[in-house]
RNA sequence: GGGCGUAUAGCUCAGUUGGCUAGAGCGUUACAUUGACAUUGUAAAGGUCUCAGGUUCAAGUCCUGAUACGCCCACCA
């Protein structure tokens, strides 16, 4: 053996050797527990990054069970990330000069196909080298045609069940990337904005009402005033109405209890075509919906601004009404504003018919599952806060404006204006059976399907995997997607199954700089994982990762902390290269008889060990991963390296069988208690006292 | 405004149901080493465990309050 583990010479060799043996290939063995994960799927357009490398816990969690000597499988796949993408491709296609309206539908589709799919294999490949124990032989893709059925399917039982249903409602939309998100991908960014106060007249010319407004463009949208009905000041107005500035419009003065009588004058402008809480109140009191700006951001219908973009609008029509005399006057106003978390353009609220899935039902059998732990959650503070995010769920906006996804199923009668869902490609229209049909343009949220992963996985492999190997063990992921994406498997996974789609949900921190700031291209503090595993090794990094952190907590990373679990991974070659060299140039006979010391100190070793192990298997039971890693490194180093070789090397180098056998056992087992953490060493050793045809894994 | 989390060595963090003489990694200092490992070993320096009360034989740990920082959610005309 060396007398330095040089992992570059083992790493690729031994995932190799893993993976062509079957090692990681899942069997269904009905005599055995099986044991399963499903690998969030990363995004197969992109390089991983550190927040990949933390489902290295999945790794920890597959490998331990595996040496349990359960049926385990961590199935492998990739995500289409609809947006994300289409966005990527879009740069990627202005660097040649073009756009995607270049192309038409099918042909930016497969082009954007053909695209993932070359990239595809380099997130694979890392994934490899991270030394995952991913069952490669069934990995899935989110637009696999199987998955887009069970996608379908989905749809059309919530459709048929009447949980979905299309509706003119507010969506967020980002006029820049052409598409609606949902709620929840909106990203709210504070800024310095002005609160300017108009003065609308009455519409009998006798007084007025001064309303104050962030958006004065949108002003030309506007159905009615609004005022607190218990507001003194406004008493006498409610049910009068006001001209419109500007215009020839009048609209009513009304009263609700949304209006903060404190806020501005007391006295709001209603619009409901673009602003959400309006738009509640326009229902309320079934006020029109007056569209003023389009899609491209740009307004309309205003016979002044026309054509427009908004933000230009808005000086131009401050300009008119400050000629007018009716802009009183302005106050800067910090204010929060939604942005496209992809490009950051401020997103408008526009009308737009989407399709909506009604949760109700389904956030209540969740809440239920969640609270009686049918699915626990670790660590347990997530889960009154899954809990709470299923509580405050509002009904989901699946529908996007984007190509790049799984075209929504649902087809539009031509002749009588009605929609019908069909999960396969219709021959005739279902509803009049005579007309030219069309297909919905739209594609869903990458969320959708993502809500629908485990159960659409193992069904599309086989009746078999699914009926083994479902409901999967743990969901394991980081708690920033704990709303976006675990709560909703939950909900869907249980609506289509029955069942909950994992037992336990495992959450992990963000991974953070040394300084504990978040890594970002901006602040260039990203680190590369591939670069610290071609420093240090895979081993290094992995255990990086979990070595002294609290579970669920952030990970301060840094390159001194990799660098030392290099020196970990070394520490444990040398103690197994100690013992072993002491095997094979041991002279057997010259110490036979164990001494009074060595037997008491062979006895407390192995009272310790046992010890050790013990509390390393009820780490596990707890999900306290981390911890099982600091007691393996602690026991190896510095009770058993540090303190029990060093008083027992006397003997065992003088040859006493006796006590270096103890050693080389106790060794071992330590081998398998590391193994999860540092794979590639320990294979290693092992396979040093072994054979390169055995594995620490049989 | 609501919820959650965190405050412990220079830095990053552990510290399970209260038993601490408070630990680890990195960093610092001294010494050692052709002897498994310098990717090492031995040792040292470094802490009123944020503050103020309380419970207890005993509090870093439990309770109450304060302060600071972080995250999530809601509202913001």
């Amino acid at each position: 053996m060396d007398n330095k583990y040089n992992y570059k010479q083992y790493e690729e060799e031994l995932y190799t050797f893993w993976e062509q043996k079957g090692y990681f290939k899942a069997q269904v063995n009905p005599q055995k527990e099986s044991f399963s994960i499903i690998l969030p799927p990363p995004n197969a357009n992109a390089d991983l990054h550190l927040g990949h490398a933390m489902y290295v816990y999945e790794d920890v969690m597959i490998r331990y069970n595996k040496l349990r000597g359960k049926a385990v499988l961590w199935l492998a796949g990739a995500d289409h990330a609809g947006i994300e993408t289409q966005f990527v491709y879009e740069k990627h296609l202005k660097k040649k000069g073009k756009s995607r309206f270049d192309f038409d539908r099918e042909t930016l589709f497969k082009d954007i196909w053909d695209f993932v799919m070359q990239n595809r294999g380099t997130m694979e490949n890392q994934l490899r080298r991270l030394g995952f124990a991913l069952d490669w032989s069934n990995k899935k893709f989110t637009m696999d045609d199987d998955i887009v059925q069970v996608v379908y399917k989905t749809f059309k039982d919530l459709y048929d069940e009447g949980l979905v249903y299309r509706a003119n409602r507010l969506v967020n939309y980002c006029t820049s990337c052409g598409t609606s998100f949902s709620d929840l991908e909106v990203a709210d960014k504070e800024l310095k904005g002005t609160l300017y106060y108009i003065s609308y007249p009455l519409a009998s010319g006798k007084g007025h009402i001064t309303v104050a407004t962030t958006r004065p463009e949108t002003m030309f949208g506007d159905v009615a005033v609004m005022v607190h009905p218990e507001d003194k000041r406004y008493q006498d107005m409610i049910g009068k109405s006001v001209r419109l500035p500007l215009t020839e419009r009048e609209i009513p003065i009304i009263a609700d209890e949304y209006v903060d009588p404190k806020f501005g004058t007391g006295a709001v402008k209603v619009t409901p075509a673009h602003d959400f809480n309006d738009f509640e109140v326009g229902q309320r009191h079934k006020l029109d919906l007056t569209i003023v700006i389009d899609f491209a951001g740009k307004m309309q219908k205003t016979g002044i601004v026309d054509g427009i973009y908004f933000t230009k609008a808005r000086k131009i029509v401050l300009e008119k009404l400050e000629q007018e005399g009716l802009l009183e006057k302005t106050k800067d106003h910090d204010m929060v504003i939604g942005t496209c978390y992809r490009c950051g353009t401020v997103l408008q609220p526009l009308p737009k018919e989407q399709w909506f899935i009604n949760v109700q039902p389904l956030k209540e059998k969740a809440i239920e599952l969640v609270k009686k732990d049918a699915v626990s959650v670790h660590p347990k503070r997530f889960k009154s806060q899954l809990i709470r995010i299923l509580e405050n769920f509002i009904d989901w906006n699946v529908s996007r404006q984007i190509v790049w996804g799984i075209r929504i199923p649902a087809y539009k009668c031509i002749s009588k204006d009605e929609w019908f869902i069909s999960t396969d490609k219709p021959d005739a229209c279902q509803i009049c059976g005579t007309c030219n049909f069309i297909q919905d343009d739209d594609t869903f949220d990458t969320w959708f399907s993502s809500a629908q992963w485990p159960f659409a996985t193992l069904q599309t492999i086989s009746k078999k995997y699914f009926d083994y190997f479902y409901p999967t063990s743990v969901m394991e992921t980081g708690y920033d997607i704990l709303r976006a994406w675990v709560s909703r498997m939950i909900m869907i996974g249980y609506y289509e199954t029955k069942a909950v789609p994992f037992e336990h949900v495992f959450l992990h921190g963000m991974v953070r700089d040394a300084k504990g700031q978040k890594m970002s291209k901006s602040k260039g503090n990203v680190i590369n994982p591939l670069d610290m595993i071609d420093k240090y090794g895979a081993d290094a990094l992995r255990a990086a990762l979990i070595f002294g952190t609290k579970e669920g907590g952030d990970v301060v990373l840094s390159e001194d902390k990799i660098r030392s679990m290099r020196n970990f991974g070394n520490k444990v070659w040398n103690v197994g290269r100690f013992i072993y060299m002491n095997r094979t140039e041991a002279k057997q006979g010259d110490n036979e008889h164990l001494n009074e010391k060595d037997s008491k100190t062979l006895i407390s070793l192995q009272k310790e060990f046992a010890t050790v192990e013990k509390k390393y298997h009820k780490h596990f039971e707890k999900f306290e991963f981390a911890k099982a890693f600091d007691l393996s490194y602690d026991f190896l180093w510095h009770r058993f390296a540090d303190m029990y070789i060093e008083q027992l090397k006397g003997s065992m180098q003088t040859g006493n069988m006796e006590v270096r056998n103890e050693l080389e056992r106790v060794y071992k087992s330590c081998l398998k208690m590391l193994h999860p953490y540092m794979p590639f060493v320990t294979e290693a050793v092992w396979q040093q006292y072994h054979s390169r045809e055995n594995s620490i894994l049989d």
